[in-house]
DNA sequence: TGTATTTGACCTGT
DNA sequence: ACAGGTCAAATACA
C-alpha cells in the first residue's frame, strides 16, 4: 500500500497536562499508580519538544497474566516484532483518546509461553478520560498465612475497596508507606496437597455490607475472561514496577511485597 | 454501514 | 543506522 505523505503532527498533544492530571485522579482510575509519574514535570514546549521525549513520559510496568483486563477500554493501534523478543509487542491506547483527549496507552509484551503466558504491560500516562473503570476485582494469589495449611489463597478484592480505591490509597501513602489493608470480599483457598481433582475450593466470602463493595455482587463476579486463545483465563499474580529511578517494586495494585510491614491505619 | 483490528510505512530517539 | 513507537489505509467483523 502506498502510504500518503505522513501527517506532520503525531498526536502527543498533552502540552496542557497538569501535574494533577499526570498524577491521576484517584476518582478516575482504579489501577493506575499515581506514583508512576514521580518527578515528571508538565510539558511546556510543543508536542514535539524535548519535554515530550519518550523517555520522559510517565510510565510504569505491570507483570500480569491478564493484561487485557485492567478496568479500562483500550484500542489496539499497532503490533511490532521486537528484536530479540520471542513475541510481538502489542500497542494499545485509551478508547477515549479521540473524544476525551485521554493520552493513556499501554504496550503488551508477552514474556513466555507458559500456560497462561506471562505478560509485561507498560502503561504510559494516566487516564484523563474520566471513564469509570470497569469493575473487576483484583485476583491475587497469595502465600497462605504461616500457620495455615492452605497452599494458596486467591483474593478477589473489590476494585473500589471501600477505601476509595487503589489509586487514592497510593496517593495517600505515596512516599511513605502503603496500606495493605484492603479487605478482600472473597477468598478462595486451595489445599497444598496433590489431590486437587477431588478438592473443592473453600469459599470464604466476607462480602462487604451494602454500599461498600456492592458494585460487585457475590454471584456477580465477572465471568472468567473468555478463552481467547491467549490462555488468558485467570490472573494469579501481579506486580507493578515503577519507572522511577531504581525501579521500585510494589505489590499488586496497592499491595506491598509480602515481606513488607503491614499498616492498617486506614481503618 | 459503522467500528475495531491488522499491517506496512514513516517518524523518533538512542 | 537501527530499533522501537505511531499512523492510517486496508481489511475484518458485527
Amino acid at each position: 500500500m502506498a502510504s500518503p505523505p505522513m501527517k506532520t503532527e503525531q498526536s502527543f498533544e498533552f502540552g496542557e497536562l497538569s501535574p494533577q492530571d499526570a498524577m491521576g485522579s484517584a476518582s478516575e482510575s482504579s489501577y493506575s499508580p499515581p506514583g508512576a509519574v514521580f518527578g515528571v514535570s508538565p510539558p511546556e514546549s510543543s508536542p514535539r519538544g524535548r519535554n515530550n521525549r519518550r523517555r520522559d513520559r510517565p510510565s510504569w510496568v505491570k507483570i500480569t497474566y491478564t493484561p487485557y483486563f485492567d478496568g479500562h477500554l483500550w484500542r489496539k493501534y499497532g503490533q511490532k516484532k521486537i528484536k530479540d523478543a520471542e513475541y510481538p509487542r502489542l500497542y494499545f491506547r485509551c478508547s477515549y483518546r479521540g473524544d476525551r483527549q485521554c493520552m493513556a496507552s499501554k504496550l503488551l509484551q508477552q514474556k513466555n509461553g507458559d500456560d497462561p503466558p506471562l505478560y509485561e504491560v507498560t502503561y504510559t500516562y494516566e487516564h484523563t478520560c474520566g471513564a469509570p473503570p470497569i469493575p473487576f476485582p483484583d485476583i491475587v494469589a497469595e502465600p497462605p498465612p504461616a500457620a495455615s495449611r492452605e497452599g494458596l489463597v486467591l483474593r478477589f478484592d473489590s476494585p473500589a475497596g471501600g477505601h476509595g480505591g487503589a489509586a487514592q490509597m497510593m496517593q495517600q501513602h505515596q512516599g511513605q508507606h502503603q496500606s495493605t489493608c484492603r479487605s478482600p470480599f472473597m477468598m478462595l483457598s486451595f489445599g497444598s496437597s496433590c489431590q486437587t481433582h477431588n478438592q473443592q475450593p473453600a469459599f470464604h466470602s466476607d462480602l462487604a455490607e451494602p454500599g461498600t463493595s456492592s458494585s460487585i455482587p457475590n454471584e456477580g463476579l465477572p465471568a472468567p475472561p473468555p478463552a481467547n486463545g491467549d490462555g488468558d483465563m485467570f490472573p494469579t499474580w501481579d506486580s507493578f514496577t515503577y519507572d522511577f529511578d531504581s525501579h521500585v517494586h510494589f505489590g499488586d495494585h496497592t499491595r506491598l511485597p509480602y515481606n513488607s510491614n503491614y499498616d492498617c491505619d486506614d481503618f
